[in-house]
DNA sequence: GCCAACGTTGGC
DNA sequence: GCCAACGTTGGC
C-alpha cells in the first residue's frame, strides 16, 4: 500500500465534498507528470492526504482512501466541462482519474507547519509543490498524522 | 531538438 | 492581485 497527496482548491471540491458525497472520482487532472503516478502507480487500497490549495487556510486537511484504479475520464470529452481537451482522442483517450472514499477529516495541517518540520523537508511538497498527485513517504505519512494529533 | 513565448499554478 | 516557478506550445 502507498501513500499519496492530492490537491484540490475547496471551493470547488473540498473534504467536506468528499464527506457528503462519501465517494467520488477525482476528475480533472491535467498534467502529464500527475497522470502518469495515477495511471501507473495510485492502487486500490492506498492511501491519500486530501490537500486544500488556493484558500485561506492551505494545507492537509483530511483522509481519503483509493477505491477504484485508472479509468478513462470522461470531463475530457464534454464540451461544458472546465476539463474538457479538445486535442483529446476518443479512440486513445488522454486523461485518465481514479476514485476515492471519504475516510477521516483531519485538524488542518498547515502548509507553513509543513514547511517548518525539519522531517519534512524531503516532501515533494516542499520541494516541488506545483504538482497535484504527490508520493508521500510512510515516514512522511506517519509524521503529518502525528501534526495532526492522530496516533494511527 | 532547441528555445522563446506564453499559460497555469498556487503561495503570499 | 502579484509574481516566481515551471509546464506546454510551436516556429525554426
Amino acid at each position: 500500500m502507498a501513500y499519496w497527496l492530492f490537491k484540490t482548491e475547496p471551493d470547488t471540491f473540498s473534504i467536506d465534498t468528499l464527506k457528503t458525497l462519501g465517494t467520488s472520482c477525482w476528475e480533472g487532472v491535467r498534467n502529464y507528470q500527475a497522470r502518469n503516478l495515477m495511471r501507473d502507480e495510485v492502487k486500490g487500497g492506498d492511501k491519500v492526504f486530501i490537500y486544500h490549495s488556493s484558500c485561506k487556510h492551505v494545507g492537509v486537511a483530511g483522509v481519503a482512501t483509493v477505491s477504484r484504479e485508472a479509468y478513462t475520464d470522461h470531463f475530457q470529452f464534454d464540451p461544458e466541462s472546465p476539463y474538457y481537451d479538445p486535442k483529446s482522442d476518443p479512440a486513445n483517450p488522454r486523461w485518465i482519474m481514479v476514485d476515492v472514499d471519504y475516510e477521516r477529516h483531519l485538524p488542518l495541517v498547515s502548509l507553513a507547519a509543513i514547511k517548518a518540520n525539519p522531517e519534512l523537508t524531503e516532501m515533494v511538497l516542499v520541494k516541488r509543490s506545483r504538482l497535484s498527485i504527490q508520493p508521500v513517504s510512510e515516514s512522511e505519512w506517519h509524521t503529518i498524522l502525528a501534526m495532526a494529533g492522530v496516533s494511527a
